[in-house]
DNA sequence: ACGATATGAATGAATG
DNA sequence: CATTCATTCATATCGT
């Protein structure tokens, strides 16, 4: 991640209407989230600096409105990325027990067994979000991170690759006020309703994510 | 492609691995495991002659020690590779069954995964284990799935991976001039209020509380 | 030298 | 929480 170049974070802005597919299939549309590095930043901050590991429902709601702000993200992916960096931080541990990890040798060891460390430099007097819903008269800005600068991780950019659907209409609103109906086009009917909603009754969906394991 | 020729390459093999000493450059792997001839034959006879997919976190460890006297390697490259191999054999056939493959051209038998050497003489559910790797002693047996194998997708396949249109998309987004109101809005009803009820129906507690749509 | 392909690595999303 | 799946990125390797 960190040590490599890897850069594919695209810009915040790509509301990306979900294509109206275009001319390919329907799927053409990256479903899935993709941090942005100013969000990789700050979760990684609240994971490492602020010791959140597994955020309740509130805290999920306020760390997810705090990263929309660069771009496009909902609970549920902060849900899940919380759950993911921290099931991969045990699971490093539990693949090699042992393991050399010979002094940080240029292996450019991705980062597996070596230490978890993001510190941000930027410390700062971080509000904390983990007292959760009492949060009372909350500072608007909730977390706060000062220091935007990119100070490291991907930066080069470099166009994502084309495999997405061209854009086709602009569509993003990304930023105007405006926050119109917005409909997708993709399918006029119900596009997910098995995929999804099923989910969701049918099982327990999430249970984890209020923090009710 | 020529799947025929898996010679991979065995020029890492000087690794020395602890020696690591003062980390300085030491730039030999590139950063990627570049697994020898005789991992690749060990891991390829785990995964058809005995059926391993998805090896446990102790048999990677198993595993990889195991593999570590043919060159340096960590169980992270084990269990990828396991995982690798499993999802491009899947992959690979997924992409025959679905798309009708027109054209007749030669490739008559789609052999995709016939592994050169290693093949699947013998089919995997049998107790024979590890044929002729075991050089050094150590070593149990890694294997331990006599039989098992089986697993799920083989057969009836039928996916359910209809990921398409993603929609998501959340009311609001774009950061937006407006700022987002949540919280401490004060809004009469308090959405997530959480407490007990929200446990009763999973569903609307995904939507209420960590904002999926 | 490129372009295609094979494959290691990473990670979002699920499932049990 | 542990595991698994699907995708995608990155890069080594080979063919032309």
């Amino acid at each position: 991640m960190e040590p490599q170049n890897q850069q594919q974070q695209q810009q915040a802005l790509n509301e990306d209407g979900s294509s109206g597919k275009g001319g390919y299939l329907c799927r053409t549309s990256s479903t899935r989230w993709t941090p942005t590095t100013d969000q990789i930043r700050i979760l990684k901050d609240l994971y490492y600096n602020n010791g959140v590991r597994s955020p309740s429902a509130e805290q999920i709601q306020r760390i997810s409105a705090r990263l929309r702000q660069y771009g496009k993200i909902e609970g549920k992916n902060v849900f899940y990325w919380f759950q993911n960096h921290k099931a991969r931080e045990r699971q490093k541990k539990r693949l090699n027990s042992d393991v050399p990890m010979q002094r940080g040798v240029g292996v450019g060891n991705t980062n597996w067994n070596n230490t978890p460390e993001e510190s941000i430099h930027t410390k700062y007097p971080l509000p904390n979000i983990t007292s959760g819903v009492s949060a009372s008269s909350s500072s608007s800005g909730v977390i706060s991170v000062g220091h935007m600068g990119n100070y490291g991780y991907g930066s080069v950019i470099m166009e994502k690759s084309f495999r997405d659907c061209s854009i086709s209409n602009g569509g993003n609103n990304g930023g105007v006020g405006g926050s119109i109906g917005h409909n997708f086009g993709c399918v006029g009917a119900d596009p997910y309703s098995s995929s999804y909603s099923t989910l969701f009754d049918k099982r327990r969906l999430m249970e984890e994510n209020l923090g009710v394991q």
